[in-house]
DNA sequence: CGCGCGCTCGGG
DNA sequence: CCGAGCGCGCGA
């Protein structure tokens, strides 16, 4: 048989078709060992055939790799073929994305464990009297079937040797599944819990309704969890799989433990909070048909099953379902093509859906479906602007507006807890000479320093890198060095000083290190260990504190003035969420919301929960000022280290893209090539060719065009309606 | 004249 | 991606 194969190089030089002998222990899809230059390379074989067109002494063999199935099924080989054509990316980039990336290093597989089994009945076993130990083990093992040797030996201390010596039992090495989650609560029988009427009107109107993709709009605490669990229990019980998807961090302890307990084994959960032999069973249970529930973040939408009944994405707008590495996926874009490849149902969902997704739905594209009522019927926290202008014409230049300090004391007096936002680690953002202006950079990027007080030294946010703090202006030799504006270390120290009884936490990039640092964290929060806690982004997700009963948004204009179309999508989306945060329990919530322009029409909108009224308005700007959805923005990137050979790609590309622009200008917007608003990170030098489409039918030349200007130390990399131009 | 590095090419 | 093969540039 001759194998066609993909060889496993992340090179487009590579990227073809390379036959191989093999014998019929290798199947379409099987992953291989293949000679290959010198060495031997993994390789994944695409298909089977009888014959090759390549000169037989040329033609070398290929060696099956223990997976025992075939590490990718049909679906995901196509799969890969239409991503490698999408985004213009080497085929073994694409097959790479449905492995487990322990699996490719090869270093983790199976774990493997003795078994031992009775080889004969137990009437014809015959022990000495001294031999009670062995006695009890062949006892147990006629009782029980096949059991693990380690355990056999640690019950009846070391018998199994001695058994299988005198021939009684058969010891077996067979792979045995690591379970990540021993510690949660199982329980056997799924249990379901009774659906609300318009939760049950949800799912019958997914069901019912033709279209491929589903539109869940409802608020928090609307009771879209428990739909999307009714969605998977009756894929399940029509023998069919689902994948559940949810945004990076929210896979928190108590969502787990709800998936398994109604699921059981049969939820397979991938997240990057397992070590890398537990990931690997799990995605072996879901490979092997043992589980049929994938439930994960993005990547889960690349796991190994078939026959899907159901595909769900919880927090649709998240922007953390948009792949930032090549290929540069879009996780609904992927999850459409498996949907529409078994013919099942797409769920979206989300409180805030993005407004790209909303218009579809409006154009009835997307089937939308409206929760409208909070399950437990509590109004959602009021919203109050501080406006700090006004504050600073009164003399309050503090980070804290008045309103937020009363409502703190109140807060903190009657017991309760608070949440403090502020997307923006470190102590300041910027370390500014007083004297001649001068503002600390960091040497490898084009990015003013952060100050990190706690550790005392200069951080870049960028490459990481780590500078002492200087004592004199590097520039002018001043020591007028001074801290301008606020992190989440400042917000904390301010906190202690101004309330020395109340006890702060501080939650971010720099307090979340180690495998379960946030969880660590929400967790002694959650304990009321702390009264405040401050952090950035991370804070705003899924997670229920019953005390917390206010919200604090230090800076609402920081992600509002964003140089970005999506910024005021943003910021609807995350003022919402965070003030989801506050009074989940009996007592009434409040939010305090400070900015400097109060009466800009997004945070209206966001104060009263309007999300039709902000989708009208913002929908209305977009078609107005023609940008996404009505135009595509395409960003292409050219970085390297080496500035001359960068400016040669640039060249390169600029040139091919013009011809593209010159053709058919009337499909352009906006055509031009500029420096990256960040000009150089980790030493690269970076430019861009920025781009605004109102005929996407060039995208796949741009793609062409991009992939052929990239060289071997210049990165040359397509992105579609970017979320960060920088 | 010799070696070193950079570029080009091929791998089944 | 990686190693082999080759060309040209520089130093003795």
């Amino acid at each position: 048989m001759i194998a066609e194969v993909i060889v496993d190089i992340a090179s487009g030089e590579t990227d073809r078709i390379y036959d191989y002998l093999c014998d019929e222990t290798i199947a379409e899809g099987s992953r291989v060992r293949a000679p290959f230059g010198g060495k031997t390379v993994a390789g994944f074989v695409m298909r089977l055939k009888e014959r090759s067109e390549v000169p037989k002494e040329k033609l070398k063999k290929v060696f099956s790799f223990p997976d025992g199935v075939p590490a990718l099924n049909g679906e995901c080989l196509s799969l890969a073929g239409k991503i490698s054509a999408r985004y213009k990316v080497p085929k073994a980039l694409s097959l790479r994305l449905f492995l487990p990336p322990e699996m490719r290093s090869g270093k983790v597989r199976e774990l493997m464990k003795n078994y031992a089994e009775l080889k004969v009945p137990l009437e014809e076993t015959e022990f000495s009297k001294t031999a009670v130990k062995q006695a009890a083990a062949a006892k147990y093992l006629a009782e029980n079937g096949k059991t693990e040797c380690s355990f056999l030996n640690g019950m009846f201390s070391g018998a199994v040797s001695a058994l299988e010596k005198k021939g009684y039992v058969t010891v077996t090495r067979e792979q045995a599944l690591r379970d990540p989650y021993k510690s949660l609560a199982e329980t056997e029988a799924p249990v379901g819990r009774e659906l609300t009427e318009d939760q049950r009107r949800a799912v019958d109107s997914v069901k019912g309704d033709e279209r491929t993709v589903q539109l869940i709009h409802g608020v928090t605490g609307s009771g879209k969890t428990e739909i999307y669990l009714t969605l998977i229990a009756e894929s399940l019980k029509q023998g069919k799989t689902s994948i559940f998807l949810v945004p990076e961090i929210s896979l928190t302890p108590q969502m787990l433990s709800q998936l398994r307990a109604r699921f059981g084994r049969n939820a397979a959960i991938l997240h990057s909070g397992l070590s890398a032999g537990e990931r690997f069973d799990e995605w072996w249970r879901l490979r092997t048909g043992e589980a049929r529930i994938a439930i994960g973040a993005r990547s889960a939408v690349f796991a190994p099953i078939e026959n899907i009944g159901v595909i769900i994405i919880d927090e649709e707008h998240d922007s953390s379902y948009f792949s930032e590495t090549a290929p540069r996926y879009s996780t609904f874009d992927i999850a459409l093509l498996r949907a529409r490849h078994n013919g099942c149902k797409l769920v979206l969902g989300s409180a805030t859906p993005a407004v790209d997704t909303y218009k579809r739905a409006q154009d009835q594209e997307f089937n939308l479906i409206k929760l409208h009522k909070c399950i437990n019927k509590k109004p959602m926290p009021e919203i109050v602007i501080a406006d700090m202008r006004r504050e600073a014409r009164r003399g309050n230049n503090s980070n804290f507006s008045v309103a937020l300090k009363e409502e703190l004391k109140k807060c903190l007096d009657s017991g309760n807890q608070a949440i403090l936002f502020l997307n923006r680690r470190g102590y300041s953002p910027t370390v500014i000479c007083k004297d001649c202006g001068y503002v600390l950079k960091c040497e490898s990027c084009d990015v003013s320093l952060t100050f990190h007080r706690d550790e005392d030294c200069l951080k870049c946010h960028y490459c990481g890198g780590r500078y002492k703090m200087p004592a004199f202006c590097p520039e002018c030799g001043s020591k007028k060095l001074s801290y301008a504006g606020t992190g989440t270390q400042r917000v904390e120290l301010e906190l202690k000083s101004l309330y020395p009884s109340g006890r702060v936490l501080r939650m971010d990039n720099d307090t979340t290190s180690g495998k379960e640092g946030h969880y660590k964290i929400l967790k002694s929060f959650g304990e009321k260990k702390a009264d405040i806690l401050v952090g950035t982004q991370m804070i705003a997700k899924g997670h229920d504190f019953p005390s917390v009963t206010l919200v604090g948004i230090l800076d609402a204009d920081m992600s509002l003035h964003f140089s970005d179309y999506r910024s005021g999508e943003r910021t609807f989306q995350l003022i919402t969420q965070v003030a989801g945060r506050s009074g989940r329990a009996e007592e009434k919530g409040k939010v305090v919301l400070q900015t400097y322009s109060p009466e800009n029409d997004v945070l209206r909108f966001a104060v009263r929960y309007d999300y039709e009224g902000f989708y009208a308005n913002e929908i209305s700007l977009r078609a107005a000022t023609a940008f996404p959805p009505f135009s595509k923005i395409v960003r292409v990137l050219v970085s390297g280290e080496d500035e001359k050979k960068t400016l040669e790609a640039l060249k390169t590309l600029y040139f091919g893209l013009e011809r593209l622009y010159t053709e058919s200008p009337d499909k352009f917007l906006f055509f031009n090539k500029m420096h990256a608003p960040i000009k150089r990170i980790q030493n690269k030098f970076r430019y861009q060719v920025l781009m605004r489409l109102c005929d996407t039918s060039v995208l796949p030349a741009v793609y062409e065009i991009s992939a052929s200007a990239r060289t071997r130390d210049v990165l040359v990399s397509v992105e579609e309606n970017p979320s960060n131009l920088s």
